[in-house]
DNA sequence: GGGGTATTTTGACAGTGTCAAGATGTATTG
DNA sequence: CAATACATCTTGACACTGTCAAAATACCCC
């Protein structure tokens, strides 16, 4: 009938089969390759040998698709935090130094995907699933543990590990923000930024 | 000859006279509204009574008209800055103080406006005017002018202002941010958390 | 096999940014 | 004053986008 169908030929069955994980990784590479806001879920469809309306199948919307790779962002990201965490080897201050070293490595490699998991888009009113709020606010709260663990050590100051937890987060993903939406041009100088930010949040030994 | 034709009625002239800056206006509203992201130089076009092509003899592309209204936001927000930066009746802390809540304010009372400016649109990949590069640099060198002074006061420790400046500086913008984007959710606690940030980055009164 | 469901497709609609050509004013110059 | 140059605005068009409705196809269970 319409011969001008190449996906017929790419793909012997009706049915993809496991088309929602092709989406998905799939969706990471052009994230990748052209930003967020080059992903288009047409060209994704092509990508896959689909036509345009099949993705509607597997994701009720765009945005839910975003929620679903920015999810597994959160997966990936909470399991290395906690690995680098509970890593007996490593003194109190090397934690805090991985861990920031961490955050801003994360970041830094893979900044679509960063830009994704924290952007407006999927936070803004209402617009997370609550797959990816289930997800995430684990690895909110596992932040918000970890500094009330340096502020029990004397590593941190402080007493209220939550606001003291916000303003930390909120120093490592302003410089992660502020590095890949390209206002701090100069990435060479990511490790100084990330060293002073040690220094300063850190009790000095005397 | 177009009978479909409401603005010939609504403008009396076929040249508008004020195109330009009714547009830039009229943007800021539109943003202001409905967010960044809803813009759209067709609606823009629509309100100020012109057709669809007509901001394109102003504005050179959408993006052009992005970096202007993010240049008067920085002109906006420099004089502001520097106001309070010179106010010779408030102390050193009150100066840092009044910083960091102006910051914050700031970004909250006009989150759109805020997203705009440090938002990656109009930062990645060349996309900045060079009109908007030379006011925004004075403005972020302002900042690390600031820091600098209050180091010599003693405020805050360290030696490179600039380093300094820029962990401070992500420490604003990331709660911004965050606060802003919808992540942190609670709103009534910004108070908190911003003199709960002042108290971590001044030097402690024994 | 037959019916139900999941999956995919085609067609369509309302948007978007932006380019090319033409129309209409304003300014400048001879 | 007339003619020419220039700025500005409009219409038409193109290639995109997300998303809905309806039809087609394949799979699964009774």
């Amino acid at each position: 009938m319409n011969l001008n169908a190449p996906e017929k030929l790419t793909r012997p069955n009706y049915h993809h089969g496991d088309l929602r994980q092709v989406l998905l990784v799939s969706a990471k590479q052009l994230i990748a390759e052209a930003g967020i806001e080059n992903l288009s879920l047409r060209r994704l469809a092509e990508r896959a040998g689909v036509s345009r309306t099949a993705p509607y199948h597997h994701f009720s919307d765009k945005n839910d698709l975003l929620c679903a790779i920015a999810a597994a962002g959160f997966r990936r990201r909470h399991q290395s935090a906690m690995a680098g965490f509970d890593d007996d080897n490593k003194t109190m201050l090397e934690k805090f130094e991985d861990y920031v070293n961490g955050y801003i490595q994360f970041a830094v490699d893979s900044p679509e995907e960063y830009e994704l998991m924290f952007g407006r888009s999927i936070w803004k009113q209402q617009n997370s699933t609550e797959e990816l709020r289930e997800v995430a606010y684990p690895c909110f709260q596992h932040q918000v543990d970890m500094v009330r663990y340096w502020q029990r050590c004397g590593l941190i100051t402080g007493d209220n590990a939550l606001r003291t937890s916000q303003v930390i987060w909120g120093a490592l993903h302003g410089i992660a923000k502020l590095l890949i939406d390209g206002i701090y041009t100069d990435t060479a100088q990511i490790e100084e930024v990330t060293r002073c930010a040690v220094d300063m949040f850190i009790v000095k030994p005397l």
